[in-house]
DNA sequence: TTGAAAGCGCTAACAG
DNA sequence: CTGTTAGCGCTTTCAA
C-alpha cells in the first residue's frame, strides 16, 4: 500500500480512502491511485484491515456435527449462508461446537468474527444464553423458547406442520399419525423442530378430531421400520403417517410393505422438511414439505448483517415448507376412513 | 494484555512467552501471567496475532456449490476437514468457488488464510495453475492430470472400482455395465472421478474378458430411468450395473423393475462411492462401495498442515472405498450368464 | 481534498 | 530468563 502511494505521487491515508470509497477524492487522483493499484496488482490485507477497523468481515456458523448435520435442511443452511456471505463480501468459517456454551465463548473472545450464525437451537440452549453474555452479535437458524432480544431464522413448523395436515385430510384421512425423532439420540431432546412440530401435531388434531397417535423413531432404518410395527400394533387403523426423519421414513415404508400396508395404496406416508431432491429418489417419489433452508441460510445472513451495519435489523423471520407431492400419499383407502377413536399412544 | 502485564508486574513480551510456549519462563513468573490472565479473563486476539505473526490459523475449503456438492463424499470432507482443522486449533472457511481461478487468486491474495483446499479438482483445472503461481500452500482434495510437485489426497478410484468388480465377478456376472456421468451436466466434464473411474473400468473388464458397455447419465432420477432402458436396449444381456451417482441409481432400479429386470433377482446394481448411511436408506438396501471421505478431508488437513509447519510432507495419500454389501446385488440369474459379447456402447 | 500521525493488539528480534 | 523496541499493513481522527 504503501508503493501504491509513492508510485500515485499521494499519501497511504488517500489510497485507503479510494479503497474504502470512505471520503471524497478527486477523479484524478482517484484514477492515478487505481493506476497504481492495477499496476502493482495491490490486493489490500484484509488482516491488517481488520485490526485497524476492528471489523474482519468474517461470520461464523456455529453447528455441532451430530448425525442429524447429515439431514437436507443443514446442507442447505451452509449453501444459502455461504452463498449470501460472499455475495455481501464476508467469509464464513465453519465452528464445529457441540452444547458446550464455553467452547463459544473462547472461539468468539479471539475476536476472529463479526457475528455468529447459531445453527440446531435447542428449546434452551446454553450456547444461546454463552452469547447473550458477549458483545458479539448473533442470529438464531431456529429458536429457542423465549426469544425476546434475540435475532432469529426459523421454518415455520406449526404453518408446516398444517400444509401436511391439510395435504392428508385432503385426501379423506381421518387417521394420521405422527412419527417424531426420539429423544434418546443426540441433538433431538430439546431440538426445536421436533417439539414443535410435535405440539403442531397435536394441536391440529385437536382442530380436526383427529385422535393424535405419536411414535418415536431414531435416525437409521431399523429404528424405522420398528415403528411401523409399533403402528399398526398400536394404532392399526391408521390409514397416514407424517414423519419427520428421512430415514426413519425409509425404514417404514419398506416395513409396512412387508406388513401388507404398502404405500401409497394401503398407507400414506409424508417426510417433513426433507429436500425435493432427496424425495425423488424414492420409488414412488416421498411426498415431503420440502425445507427452506436455501432461503433461512441467506435471511440468517442478511438478518446478521444488518445488526453488524446497525441497520435496523429483521428481528424475526419464519418460513414455511412447501408440499411436493410424490407418489407416497393417497386417497384414504375405501372402508378404512370414517370417524373412530384409538387411544393408543407412547409417552404421553 | 498490557493489562495482563502490568497486574503480574512483568513486560508485555514475557506474557507472548507464555501465552505462545514460544520461549523458556520461569514458573513462579509463568504462574503470576497465568494467574493474571485468568482473573482479567484475558482472550488472545487472533487478528492481532495473525498481523504480527504473519499466520494467520485460517485455512479455506474452496469448493464448487454444484448439484454434486450434495453428494455423500463432499458432505464427509467438509466434516472431516472441519474436525481436523478444530484439533490443530485451525479455523476453516468455506469458499464457494467455482472454476474461475481468477477468484480464488483474489481470495489467496487477501492472506486470510494460510493455505487451501482444493475440493472437485479437474484433470485440467485453472484454479490448480492460478494457485501455483502464488505462494500459498495448497492441497488438492482429488487430482490432476498432471500431479508433480502437487500435494494431494485423493480416493484410489482404479482400486475402488476393482473392488466393485470383484464383488460382481465373484457372484458369476460376466456381463457388467458402467453407468458414468453424463459429460453435459456442470461439473463432471473433466472432473477425475469420472475419468478415471471409467478408464478403470475399461482396464478392468479388458483383463477379465468382459465387454465394457458405458452408459451416461445424469444427476436425477429421470435420466437414471431412461439409462435403464437404454441399457436393456442396447446390452440386453447385463446382468449387472456399476453406476456412479446416487439419483442415477435410484431411476436406474426403479425402471428396472418396472421393466421386468427387478434388482437384485434380474439385475445387480451396485453404487459406487456413496455413502453407507445412504444405501441403507435404500429396500432393498443399495450395495455401495463407501466413500472414505471423512478421512480424506482428514489427511488433506494434516497434509497442509505439515507443509505450513515445514515439516516432510506427505505429497499424496490414496483411499480405497469400502464395499458395503447392500441387497441390491446377488448371484447372476440361472440362464443368463456366460460368455458372449455384445458391441453396444454409446460415445466411445 | 489531502496528509501526518497515532494506533489496532500482538510477535519477534535483539539486547541485557 | 526478561525487557525494549520496532514493526505487521491498514484505518481513522485531526489538522492543514
Amino acid at each position: 500500500m504503501r508503493e501504491v502511494a509513492e508510485a500515485a505521487g499521494v499519501s497511504i491515508a488517500t489510497v485507503s480512502f479510494v479503497v474504502n470509497n470512505t471520503k471524497p477524492v478527486t477523479p484524478e487522483t482517484r484514477q492515478r491511485i487505481e493506476r497504481a493499484m492495477a499496476e502493482l496488482g495491490f490486493r489490500p490485507n484484509v488482516v491488517a484491515r481488520a485490526l485497524a477497523s476492528r471489523r474482519t468481515r468474517i461470520l461464523a456458523l456455529a453447528t455441532p456435527f451430530s448425525r442429524l448435520w447429515l439431514g437436507a435442511a443443514t446442507r442447505e443452511f451452509i449453501i444459502g449462508a455461504a452463498t449470501a456471505a460472499k455475495e455481501a463480501r464476508h467469509h464464513l468459517v465453519i465452528w464445529p461446537v457441540g452444547n458446550d456454551g464455553d467452547e463459544l465463548v473462547t472461539l468468539v473472545g479471539q475476536k476472529l468474527v463479526d457475528g455468529v450464525l447459531l445453527m440446531s437451537v435447542a428449546l434452551d440452549d446454553p450456547r444461546v444464553e454463552a452469547l447473550r453474555g458477549l458483545d458479539t452479535p448473533f442470529t438464531l437458524i431456529g429458536r429457542t423458547r423465549d426469544v425476546t432480544g434475540l435475532h432469529y431464522v426459523d421454518i415455520d413448523i406449526a404453518a408446516s406442520m398444517r400444509v401436511a395436515m391439510d395435504h392428508l385430510v385432503d385426501l379423506g384421512h381421518r387417521h394420521i399419525a405422527f412419527v417424531n425423532g426420539d429423544r434418546d439420540e443426540e441433538g433431538v431432546a430439546g431440538f426445536g423442530p421436533y417439539v414443535r412440530s410435535e405440539q403442531a401435531y397435536r394441536e391440529l388434531a385437536g382442530e380436526r378430531g383427529i385422535d393424535p397417535v405419536v411414535l418415536y423413531c431414531r435416525s437409521n432404518v431399523a429404528s424405522g421400520r420398528e415403528t411401523a410395527r409399533e403402528l399398526l400394533a398400536l394404532a392399526p387403523r391408521t390409514t397416514a403417517v407424517i414423519v419427520q426423519d428421512e430415514a426413519g421414513a425409509a425404514g417404514l415404508v419398506a416395513e409396512l410393505k412387508r406388513l401388507d400396508r404398502a404405500v401409497p395404496d394401503r398407507m400414506s406416508v409424508l417426510s417433513m422438511l426433507s429436500s425435493a431432491d432427496f424425495a425423488e429418489m424414492w420409488d414412488p417419489p416421498l411426498t415431503t414439505i420440502s425445507t427452506p433452508g436455501l432461503e433461512l441460510g441467506r435471511l440468517a445472513v442478511e438478518a446478521l448483517l444488518q445488526q453488524l451495519d446497525g441497520r435496523p435489523p429483521v428481528s424475526a423471520a419464519l418460513r414455511t415448507g412447501v408440499l411436493v407431492p410424490g407418489g407416497t400419499t393417497g386417497r384414504v383407502p375405501a372402508g378404512t376412513a370414517g370417524p373412530g377413536r384409538s387411544a393408543a399412544r407412547r409417552r404421553t
